[in-house]
DNA sequence: GACACGTCAGACGTGTTGTCTTAGAATCTG
DNA sequence: CAGATTCTAAGACAACACGTCTGACGTGTC
């Protein structure tokens, strides 16, 4: 729910993306997932990539069974906040503002989305005039 | 201003992010801003960095004096578009808006700020409305 | 015991990234 | 003009990341 997300790679968040779908899973369920008709050579790539995904802290194992149950330690929010302040340090000194522009004036939303993002500036206006 | 932005790298970064805030430079000086007290093999590494960002078409070259001057041939909002859609392609399907959300949640605004952002959004809304 | 299925450790090919070397052409300086 | 300087061009290079795959070995099940 929390952690950092360091780097993932495009194999990795396949697999990552199995575990927010699906829930916990062995590696074979993920395999079968990703790889339909998969190989045996195709089961050790998934175990791999959860074994990176483990030692970054992106997933979570449980070896108490036979096969050991792997679950997501991040949650997709993570992730995009992660790239997203990755994106604001390497191009606007860390500040999410000029990120948040660009994005408003790119995209078509719909009148609920922009209810909704009003809303949201609403209380993170609030909480700036508010503190201390 | 406008074209693809491709995979620019943390070092080519630095390069283009020179000729931002310098304008149109020569391969000394950029490599005098990027490598203070650098030598002929920093000179070199500039080079190769202006060499593949031109291949990206990121940068533009004038052949025509002696010493090449390079020009930044994409802005830094377009790269900042491109790293979005990148994130949004990798972890919603492409759709910014939850990106959006993403960031009015995380980002603390100020009074000034929130008043652009709601400004862009009412623009983008009547875009939405008016259509057809 | 035979066999399927699991884990573990690590090798491997490939591509990227940043750096650097060398060779040679163009320009400046005396 | 001779020589030093400065540039371009082409490519070698190590380090690393990524995705893949192999082999050895433990653990269940019939």
């Amino acid at each position: 729910m929390s952690h950092a997300a360091a780097t993932i790679t495009d194999a990795e968040l396949a697999v990552l993306d199995a575990l927010w779908t699906q829930g916990p899973a062995t590696i074979r369920q993920i395999a079968d997932v990703i790889y339909p008709r998969g190989t045996a050579a195709h089961y050790a790539t998934v175990q791999k990539l959860l074994e990176r995904l483990e030692a970054k802290r992106c997933v979570s194992r449980d070896r108490s069974g036979f096969a050991h149950v792997f679950a997501a330690a991040v949650d997709r929010d993570d992730v995009i906040a992660e790239r997203l302040k990755a994106v604001a340090d390497q191009l606007c000194e860390g500040s999410l503002t000029p990120l948040l522009l660009q994005l408003a004036s790119a995209t078509r939303l719909t009148p609920e989305e922009s209810a909704a993002l009003k809303k949201l500036i609403d209380e993170s206006d609030n909480g700036t005039s508010k503190r201390k």
